[in-house]
DNA sequence: GAATAACCGAGACGGTACGTCCAGTCTTGAA
DNA sequence: TTCAAGACTGGACGTACCGTCTCGGTTATTC
């Protein structure tokens, strides 16, 4: 995260955050509207009014700007809720990506990078450095406060809980294509934590 | 080439068996050597000694070349199984689909289908009704069989059920990368088949 | 129409005749219009409504496909005269060449290659295999004529008459930028070779 | 033109001499080792050590950074002679000439901005006004005092004779390629002063 | 002796063209 | 008809330089 000060700051930086805004937007935007074929670098660049060295000078491939927008975008999107109950914030949590990798244009992004990590095996370790693992670090913290509030077994095996919780939606998202309800999503956290 | 005329022969000069052949193991050896980017039609032609007109003459893109050796491939090495307990089918087979998808070159290509799927739309289509569905139906009467046979209870909704099962072995093999052992797998099939 | 054999050409045609002629004019006009720097591979090809891929599977460089052109025009536009007599040949020669490289189109792309062969070792060596050498050739055989004929002194050095002869000519117009008279070639003329 | 590092006294501007010697020498350097295509701004700055903006604010362009040191390198290893005799005066400066161009690393400089001048005649007017035109001056001089001393024919159209001595040096260094012999430069002095 | 301003290095920026790879279409000649 | 071969138009790739433009740092008079 860049370090955004106040009005303009003394930014001795030299890169231009005009330019570094403009294209994630592009990308996002060519992504949303035009499919994960139409993001390309030239055409991120034409619509973002850059240079192509630019998106080169900056980021190491298309996908890694995608990243960055993802990232963006989720952390206000798609936040951890913490209301006390673990079993509430999983039920909240799931229904929120439920319904950010369906509906939210910011969701595709996500999916169109799963899909992409499963031909580029660099760009997998980025996706899981970068998205993933911070993530999942605040989904464990969630459900290790329901543990820790005697809410949750003291036997949970949090990360196979989590990925039973998120593979279930995901499978959906990915795969089948089918819809996931409010009911669907409340049904594998009952299955899941009880 | 010897076009056996063993059979019946009527129409002598249709389509190149060899042809056919060679092409499918081409993009499967490219794919599991060089990665799906080095999956190209050219590629694929240039490997399989065969013309790129003939590729296009008879798959619509190289997607549905890696579909079709996903087909034959699958059917092979992920039969699903008929123990007569359904729990125990359950148990095997999600443990085939874990060795299929994190061992089995021919996994690999079911993954960079699924990735090619999240880019286009008609691209996932025919994963769907050509791979997913035939598939999904086996996996239906596998369960159905264990509701019939008094093994599972009659309440089991048995779509959510596989989501449920299958989801955490996707989520680890497409989001991340964990490994999936035979305790995660029986694991998951006693948390949803109890 | 019927692909009668005697209208169309008959040749087994691989390469496009209609596509190598587009190349040519679409180099040739963008030096006359706008000179040497608009000469582009991209420009090329835009205008000869043709894809770059094919400008670059048949000419290494885009001062071959110059040289191209430049070969096919002189060869018309710049033949060695035969009238009888070595000292009248070399008049009309000189002349012509002189109104060739100040006048003609194709004389600029004369010059531009001849400039071009400054920075290219390779493209030198082109230029003069390829062009120089074979007109070299018929300007000694003109000179050798006056000489069998008694018109040009036995003693006569036939190639260092001949850069005598072409040298001011090439300096006016490749250094000096001066014009070049009919009376100047047929003083060089004189004074050359009497 | 250059300040003279001789006068002082008033203020000149704050130009660094050390700069504009470092990039003088890295352009001739550039030409000599790695040819005219690596003769770019950016090489030069950074074989230098200097920025680009320097460059851009003291030459309009690479060609007049190669100009400025033809002039400085051309002024000591190519001195019009005054030997009291002019054909003699003539026959040192011709195979002065021919060793420049054919041996001597800013004789590439300058057979380089012959080439460049064919392609941009803007460069070809500075290079006439400020290296040609001078030199050529001092040229005319030398065949002026041969004909003020009685020793060249007072009909003798110095210009004419300038191109002819000079023509068939270049001919053979820009075009043909050939050696250039004393004995060559020494029969052309004969042919065209007598 | 501080202020000022041209000069410097560094390098980001919007661009153009490069030469390559591959897509998907079309044509040829043999079997 | 199919097939191997491969030329064709077209689009994107990632790179190299172009010429312009700040950004701080450095001198070296000038106030």
């Amino acid at each position: 995260m860049s370090p955004t000060p106040g009005a303009k700051g003394r930014a001795p930086h030299r890169r231009s955050e005009q330019a570094r805004i403009a294209v994630l937007h592009a990308a996002d935007d060519l992504l949303a509207e035009r499919g994960f074929a139409a993001v390309t670098i030239e055409g991120i660049a034409a619509r973002a009014g850059v240079a192509k060295q630019t998106i080169y000078r900056w980021w190491p491939s298309k996908v890694e700007v995608l990243l960055d927008t993802l990232i963006e975008d989720s952390e206000q999107a798609l936040a951890v809720p913490d209301t006390g109950s673990a079993v509430e914030d999983a039920r909240q949590y799931l229904h929120a990506l439920a319904s950010f990798i369906t509906g939210d244009p910011a969701g595709k992004v996500l999916l169109a990078l799963i899909g992409e990590a499963q031909h580029d095996e660099q760009m997998a370790g980025a996706f899981r450095t970068r998205y993933l693992e911070p993530r999942r670090e605040a989904e464990r913290a969630m459900l290790a406060r329901g543990v820790a509030a005697g809410e949750l077994s003291p036997d949970l095996d949090v990360d196979r809980a989590l990925d039973e919780l998120l593979g279930p939606i995901f499978y959906r998202a990915l795969i089948t294509g089918g819809p996931i309800s409010r009911t669907f999503t409340d049904l594998v956290v009952f299955q899941v934590l009880g």
